[in-house]
DNA sequence: CTAGAACCTATGACCAACTCACAGGTCAAA
DNA sequence: TTTGACCTGTGAGTTGGTCATAGGTTCTAG
C-alpha cells in the first residue's frame, strides 16, 4: 500500500501517515527506484491501534513505546495498564474540573440574566469575570 | 511596578507578564534610561482579568478584544456574553465526551481485571484498545 | 507519444499559550 | 566592587498534527 491507500484504509489524512512514519510509529519499506514508501497490513494494524490509543489520550511517545515493546515480543500490557489507569484518573480529574467550571458559568450567566437587558452602561459580565473567585487559588474558601 | 512585582501580585510567572505584554494585553510605560517596563495598578487589573478569563476558556485574542473595547469606553459585555455562552456550550460538550470516554475506560479496565493477573502471554489491554469501537466513527452503532 | 491528473518525496512554517534558555545590561546591598 | 537578583530581546521548544512548496513519478486518456 502507498501512503494514500493506507490513509484511506485507516481514515486519516496522508499527512498524518507521513507524520507517524517520521515519528517512527510506522515502518514502511522503500522502493529504491522511486523512493516511495510501501506499507503492509501490519502497518495498518499499527496505525489503527495508534489512532484508538490517541482517542484514549495516549501520547505519541507512549504509543511508540507500546509498539516498540510489542515489536520485541514483550507484552506491553503491564505498562499499558499503568498508563491507562493514570489516564483514567486524569480524565476523571478533567471531568470534575469542567463540572465545577460549568456550575460557576451557569450561575454567573443566570446572575447576568436577572439584570436589565443589554445594559449599555454596565460591565456586568465583565464584573462577573473580574470578581470571579477561583477556588483553586483561594484554598480553603470552599469548605 | 516592574515585571516581577506585577507577576508576583498576579501570581503568574514573569515570562507570562512579558508574553502578555508582547501580545498587547498589557501596556507598560518605559524608562528610557534603562529600557525597563513599568506597570501600574491598571495593568494589574488587566492581568488579573486576563487570567480569570483564560480560566473560563477565553482565548488571548478574545481577551485582547474585550480589553480593547473597554479601552474605548465601549461596554464589551454583549460580545463577552456571546463568547461566554459559546464557551459554556463547549464546556458541556467536553464534559459529555469525557464522561463517555470514562465509562468506556472503566468497563475496559474491569474487563481486564477479570482476566488472569499480569498474564505474560497475553495482550489483553492492547486487544481491548485494538478492538475499541469508536462510537464517533461507527454512527448508529450505539442506539 | 504526450499531456495532465493524481499521486509521491522532503522540508519547513504554522497553530496556542506559554516556558525556557541565552547573552548581555542594570541596580541594590555588603 | 563584587555578587546576586533583576532586567532586556530574541529564539527555540512543547503537542499533534495541518498546510504549503517545489519538484519527481505514475497512470490514464486522447
Amino acid at each position: 500500500m502507498k501512503v494514500k491507500e493506507l490513509a484511506t484504509a485507516a481514515d486519516v489524512t496522508p499527512d498524518t501517515v507521513r507524520f507517524y512514519t517520521r515519528e517512527g510509529l510506522l515502518r514502511p519499506s522503500r522502493n529504491p527506484d522511486n523512493n516511495y514508501q510501501y506499507y503492509d497490513a501490519e502497518d495498518l494494524r499499527r496505525l489503527r491501534f495508534a489512532r484508538k490509543a490517541r482517542q484514549l489520550g495516549f501520547s505519541l511517545p507512549e504509543i511508540r513505546q507500546i509498539l516498540g515493546q510489542a515489536d520485541e515480543h514483550h507484552s506491553p500490557c503491564p505498562m499499558v495498564r499503568d498508563v491507562f489507569e493514570q489516564r483514567l484518573a486524569e480524565v476523571e480529574r478533567e471531568i470534575a474540573e469542567l463540572q465545577q467550571l460549568r456550575t460557576r458559568m451557569v450561575s454567573a450567566l443566570s446572575a447576568w440574566q436577572e439584570m436589565p437587558d443589554g445594559t449599555p452602561d454596565g460591565h456586568t459580565i465583565c464584573r462577573l469575570i473580574e470578581h470571579w473567585d477561583d477556588p483553586a487559588t483561594c484554598p480553603g474558601k470552599e469548605h
